[in-house]
DNA sequence: TCATATCCGTACTCTTCAGTACGTTTACTC
DNA sequence: GAGTAAACGTACTGAAGAGTACGGATATGA
């Protein structure tokens, strides 16, 4: 598949080594075909956006989909969102994103404006519920954004290693605690 | 100033949109000169990295050294911090360095590494003197980073307008009382 | 078997830009 | 004012890649 073969490259040659040609020639294709199926360069990067999106939506309404102790769930969600925000492919499409201002659009649209109110009416209907007192979902969920991904995310957009598996899920569990302390004072 | 007119140039064309030629036209130089000086388009995104890091570093320093309530310290300190990541300059320099592994690699090492550390030892030293209680003067500064910063970085770095002013205001001063409810029940 | 649509491979055009070469000009020093 | 070094401007080379053109292959279905 041409996305799977354009991912591949993405990864390894980093987005300005990204070539029509050479993702034509891995995904044994022409490069005829691509501008046919895509326009051009960006409508190739859009659909790769949207593929990534897809996939990242689901998960993420999935993950706060149980009733379970909000502890709990919240801690999984944020480990996955740590892991989300970790992963190569997300990093690649943030950094080839990040010079191109209508990719950047479509990735903000897709992603963090489409995740966001997923978790922000999860906030609202376990505050609702009185499990967890959150003065405003938005901001709640921007709290709670700070204190699981911190400077992660910049760090390792500019190349860092990204944190272990068990580091994250630290991360995840820490997070949580530090967010239903604030909620409990009032401050979230 | 060369370095100036770089920047100009990279506010107004993004990092793709810069080139040597141009630069060198608007410092009123010529390109050899540029070449002569920087040696390459590399060096000269370089010297730029470290043109702002220095400015930045100083900056930092100087918010932290009197000895002021810790909440107004670190309040202030958040809100310039804010300032700072969401200024078009630092916001063009990480783009341009999101694709470049090098420059990304200076980037981090005359920016996050070196601020890191100062903030670090304000936190100990402050500790230290039981005004606060940090458990870890590092994870208390990435606790701190995310509080105050949140997902603002990424938000404006893929082409969101940044906060008004008051809105950094307001934003340094939440995160900080935050941070330092966290440090009251040990949690930071 | 024929017709049609899709796709492959190759080759071509066009543009852009990094980096270099070089002759001329400015400016400073003695 | 002669000598020297730095810097200007213009022109050139070379590479790379986006997008296009087209003839030939392959498949599908009537």
């Amino acid at each position: 598949m041409v996305i799977e073969a354009a991912f591949e490259e993405l990864l390894e040659q980093g987005a300005d080594g990204v070539t029509m040609l050479k993702i034509a020639r891995r995904a044994g294709a022409s490069k005829e075909t691509l501008y046919s199926w895509f326009g051009n360069r960006d409508g190739l990067f859009s659909a790769m956006i949207r593929s990534n999106a897809d996939a990242t939506a689901e998960r993420v309404a999935s993950a706060l989909d149980g009733d379970d102790d909000p502890r709990d769930t919240l801690s999984t969600f944020a480990t996955g969102l740590l892991r989300l925000l970790t992963d190569q492919r997300s990093l690649a499409l943030n950094r080839a994103a990040m010079t191109n201002s209508v990719l950047a659009a479509e990735l903000l649209a897709s992603g963090r404006h489409r995740v966001g109110p997923i978790v922000e009416s999860y906030l609202a209907a376990t505050s609702a519920s009185g499990v967890l007192a959150v003065v405003d979902p938005a901001t709640a969920f921007e709290t709670f954004y700070g204190l699981v991904i911190r400077d992660t995310q910049i760090r390792v957009l500019l190349g860092e290693q990204p944190p272990s598996p068990k580091a994250l899920r630290a991360r995840g569990e820490t997070g949580t605690d530090q967010f239903l302390a604030l909620c409990e004072r009032g401050l979230a």
